[in-house]
RNA sequence: CGGGGCGUAGCGUAGCCCGGUAUCGCGCCUGCUUUGGGAGCAGGAGGUCGCCGGUUCGAAUCCGGCCGCCCCGACCA
């Protein structure tokens, strides 16, 4: 008989264990329809808190939420040259409604860039209405040839920021902002690092003048573009006519930005800090911190143990040492019928990061006993101040997942001297982020795509790039423009 | 759309070559005993064998057609 409690490892099969990951964790489940899914509630509550944290974010740098609609004329869509040419291929359209075809047909929205500059064109008049800071959190579709579980579904949830400023500066100054607050999210919530750089005209978003992103290294050594932020210039201002007066009298185009993240994240979380006994949530993210398993023997002995267990949650969740709002985030399995140990695997697969094991013993040694989900450390915590205890080995293990997934993506990051063929090898092999030298040339990326299947990610931000930049292009022996990072991507 | 794999109970499967109404495990329900790392025993429920057609006395099995899903590729957050 096949063990089938155990999953596929990462080692024997990456692409398979992210899907039993994530369909075994009840993250999310296949959908009747082709290429979407549902989000189950362990994944929903994990994409509630990312929401919260962000939500919280934008606001916080001054930006509104509204909601646009899911339907866009069919003709928004054409009014930007290379809007239209990077979406229309995906794009669904409705054709018909009430029964009726439709004089003109719908697109339901793969990203709402021309829905909302339209709008802004009605509410923008003067240069005193600006800037106009948006954001919405929405649904999309986007129609794809191959998805995979969160990473690439047909529909998506996501949050798309859309703003207008009176100046080209103005504007790049937000796109950068939103840069860093989902770095700052991303590496202090998700405990999952990231580079931010700039995207190569081939990579950038349709529309945009420029786009820069957060690309995240997974334990198969592949990119995750995790979230772009895009200084869309003019180009959309032009087009949907979005003008207003300056303080001089005369009129201007807006200067737009749009920057999103999506459920994609919740991937990007699997496949940060996932081991092979399941999914590692970060405690910042995770809808449940801290499961409480009582244990006993005699049926009298297990009303003690529940009752106990209720107490220690009682303390956990009434301390307020992280604020009167941010309460540890508790729950008690106390299910008949089920071992302890079956018990403990069963949330080991769903990440929960902390396990408080509550027996006699324990209670007799007014202690708790505590296993740690990210490095299954054990060790006995003391009844007397357990709550803030507990909450600093939560805030301990966020760090410790954090400086992990850093290691990690350094140890497999490459920044000596490359030639393209050791670079070939690399890409065939194991992978990794290989910083590089590129003479700027788009023929250069089209041609290491097509032999190898790398893509640039990015051009690095300063603190990124290497103490000595790289001379020549790695691929022509040229002049180096830029330094890049070279890798393969999801 | 190209390549590969697969459709049999909620999940994973055997049976198919060589036709006789479906096997096993997990899960589920009931009861009892259990509970410090995936419990044991006993009883029980659950199936248009992906769909349509053909061959045959008889099809999960043979033949033809169709549909769907997963993985790899082209395309993409």
């Amino acid at each position: 008989m096949a063990d089938d409690k155990k999953l596929t490892t990462r080692a024997d099969d990456f692409s398979a264990w992210y899907n039993e990951v994530v369909l075994r964790a009840e993250l999310a489940d296949y959908s009747p329809v082709k290429g979407s899914m549902v989000i189950r509630p362990n994944g929903y509550g994990i994409w509630e808190r990312m929401q919260r944290a962000l939500d919280d974010m934008f606001k916080a740098t001054g930006h509104q939420n509204a909601y646009f609609p899911l339907l866009i004329p069919e003709s928004f869509l054409k009014k930007e040259a290379q809007h239209v040419e990077g979406f229309a291929p995906e794009v669904a359209v409705v054709t018909h409604g009430g029964g009726k075809k439709l004089e003109e047909p719908l697109i339901i929205r793969p990203t709402s860039e021309t829905i909302i500059y339209h709008m802004f064109a009605k509410w923008v008049q003067s240069y005193r209405d600006l800037p106009l800071l948006i954001n919405q959190w929405a649904n999309v579709v986007r129609w794809e040839m191959r998805t995979r579980l969160f990473l690439r579904t047909l529909e998506f949830l996501w949050q798309e920021g859309h703003t207008a400023h009176a100046t080209h500066d103005e504007a790049e100054e937000e796109t950068r902002r939103m840069l860093g607050v989902y770095r700052d999210f991303m590496e202090n919530w998700m405990a999952m690092p990231v580079i931010t750089g700039l995207k190569t005209e081939s990579e950038k978003f349709a529309g945009a003048l420029r786009t820069y992103s957060c690309e995240a290294m997974m334990q198969d050594n592949k990119a995750l573009q995790a979230g772009t932020s895009h200084n869309l210039g003019q180009n959309f201002a032009k087009a949907f006519e979005l003008k207003f007066q300056t303080e001089k009298g005369d009129e201007a185009f807006a200067w737009n930005t749009s920057w999103g993240v999506s459920t994609r994240m919740v991937g990007g979380l699997v496949m940060t800090h996932g081991d092979d006994n399941g999914l590692r949530v970060p405690p910042r993210l995770a809808p449940i911190e801290v499961v409480i398993v009582p244990i006993w023997k005699a049926d009298e002995e297990r009303v003690r143990m529940v009752e106990a267990a209720h107490n220690l949650r009682n303390e956990l969740v009434a301390w307020t040492g992280r604020g009167a709002t941010d309460r540890l985030r508790v729950h008690i399995d106390a299910r008949v019928g089920i071992k302890p140990g079956a018990k403990y695997y069963e949330w080991e697969l769903r990440g929960i990061p902390l396990r408080l094991e509550l027996g006699p013993k324990d209670l007799e040694k007014q202690s708790v006993f505590s296993a740690r989900r990210d490095t299954r450390e054990k060790a006995a915590i003391p009844m007397a101040g357990v709550a803030a205890s507990v909450a600093a080995l939560l805030e301990r293990i966020q760090n410790d997942m954090f400086a992990a997934a850093k290691a990690r993506q350094e140890a497999n990051s490459i920044r000596t001297a490359m030639t393209y063929e050791k670079f070939k090898e690399i890409m065939a092999g194991d992978g990794a982020f290989v910083y590089a030298g590129w003479n700027g040339d788009p023929a250069v990326e089209a041609r290491v795509k097509e032999e190898t299947k790398a893509t640039i990610r990015c051009i690095p931000d300063a603190e990124f790039r290497s103490a000595v930049a790289p001379a020549t292009c790695m691929v022509t022996g040229e002049p180096a423009k830029f330094e890049v990072i070279w890798a393969k991507a999801y």
